[in-house]
DNA sequence: GAAACTAATTCGTTCTGCCGAACTAAAGAG
DNA sequence: CTCTTTAGTTCGGCAGAACGAATTAGTTTC
């Protein structure tokens, strides 16, 4: 491998920390505009990615206490980002099922990112862009296994 | 724009938000993994960046009050993550240096998302990698403002 | 060199969030 | 139908971390 080659890969490792950092900072950022803890916007995320959830659930994506999860959806219900439903199939289970109209009220926190990223891509051709997206498919991918392999798999 | 460019578009806006989410997973398991809070592991990354800073720094950085940000160095003093030195112009003040040595006993944790990433580098062409790094350095901007535009230009 | 100001710390208090244990209600097993 | 198990909640207590106010030490101003 030349050492051009190797100062490319280089510099690739040195934005993608660069852009990890400040998408820490983002999201965190986010989060406490919105007045919820790391714990809080995790498990709205899992809401928002799989659908409805049981407090049990919650309880190990959470890696909390269940006493603890009831005192979390409280909050949650409190603010209004989270409603309690009763589980059809099984009356002593509760469904935690997020707002969308709440959730849809934050969205103006995401216009300037989502904008400036749609602007960022008119800057590319087709084949780039399809590069791009490979390559933030295969990041994600690879962060995803990087995170199992520290927390263990459940959390991740 | 033809829709098969919007679609396009579409597809790097959701493989950079997964990214986004596998990210913050990731940071958030090595902070767990160390024993370091939210605000413990911002305070270490802004001392990686900059450099040693002095608690009053400190305070604007974390949002925290002085008196909360003496208790934070003296936890993360106490890990060894940290340093207090006399401040060479100053003797009022303190700089709190991290400690490179306990940095570099995290390493291992970042060991298999940088050979990983190292590895999905190898299936691109130099100039595809030089799209992806300009990209990805163009992401980092745009996140960092959105960042500010959320929290004001300070803590970001 | 006295007065005003600034940096950091200490102290006591408060708040937040988590937990274990006990409890209620519902489902499943025998 | 009774016994056991499971889901979720309530309650009391506890620990970590944040704060304001007071304190100490050093710097700046006039």
């Amino acid at each position: 491998m030349s050492s051009e080659r190797a100062s490319l890969v280089e510099e690739v490792l040195l934005k993608a920390r660069e852009l990890s950092t400040e998408t820490v900072m983002f999201h965190t950022a986010i989060a406490d505009q919105r007045g919820l803890s790391a714990v809080e916007s995790k498990v709205c995320d899992y809401l928002a990615r799989l659908g409805p959830l049981t407090p049990k659930d919650l309880t190990g994506y959470s890696g909390l206490a269940p006493a603890s999860v009831t005192a979390l959806v409280d909050r949650l219900e409190g603010k209004g980002l989270v409603r309690r439903l009763p589980h059809p199939a099984d009356r002593r289970k509760v469904l935690i099922e997020l707002d969308l109209a709440t959730v849809a009220a934050a969205a103006p926190l995401w216009d300037h990112i989502v904008s400036s990223t749609v602007r960022l891509c008119e800057r590319y051709t087709d084949e780039q862009l399809a590069t791009v997206i490979e390559f933030l498919g295969e990041a994600a991918k690879l962060t995803h296994e990087s995170a199992e392999m520290i927390t263990g798999p459940l959390t991740g």
